[in-house]
DNA sequence: CATTAGGCCTAGCAGTACTATGCGTCCACT
DNA sequence: AGTGGACGCATAGTACTGCTAGGCCTAATG
């Protein structure tokens, strides 16, 4: 992944904000983040499982396994919780995305 | 600091991009960052002086000593190859913002 | 039969920002 | 004279988090 080291601290906020659009398992975010973004985020699957976990630990996530074609599945869902962190770690993004911009920005002018 | 996590890989970028302004020591660094952005980044000295060692190590920055007022001073400058990554550092920068733009912006619509 | 895609998981690694702390100078105020 | 604060550099240790590499299983496709 060419933005490891970047995604540290927005893949929550990515996972959150995809699972958003409807109950899904793991695998499928990983695609719809991968399509939704045009490529920009191709996460392994290490990478998404284990936020995962985390973010239902902390309770902004609730999974129930199923059983689909003779697959286990865990599907997940956000919380009221969880929705509430979205719109926290939206704000916060668009205010460090501005601060990165205007630092960047001195530069053009 | 608040954006803790989410500044993993970009502030060499935002270090890179307020040195370009004009040589500066690393106080001045933190200082000039601070006003740029607004207060969005107040970074501790802990953060600012193992990264500007990072950068120089990875020879993007260059570094002098120097005396002033009777305190010692450490100088840096970019370097070409410092100017150069900041420049793919900006457009990467630019790629992983626009994806999670739109990631975000399907919830909006 | 072998491969690919779907689907889940974990241990260990690596990178990096922060906390805490230390050292030293200079200046302003009491 | 003494105290505090701003200036200025530095490092050890910690915590968090994404990735690599591997493993396990089923179903469909060549």
């Amino acid at each position: 992944m060419k933005h490891a080291e970047r995604l540290k601290g927005t893949l929550d906020l990515l996972l959150l904000s995809v699972l958003t659009e409807g109950s899904a398992h793991g695998y499928a975010l990983l695609i719809r983040l991968r399509e939704h973004s045009a490529g920009t985020f191709d996460l392994p699957e290490g990478t998404v499982y284990p936020a995962l976990h985390r973010l239902e630990r902390q309770g902004l996530l609730a999974s129930q396994w199923s059983v689909v074609d003779g697959r286990r599945r865990r599907s997940y869902d956000v919380t009221p919780a969880g929705r509430q962190a979205l719109q926290m770690e939206t704000a916060a993004w668009h205010d460090f995305s501005g601060g990165v911009l205007s630092v960047l920005g001195r530069r053009d002018r």
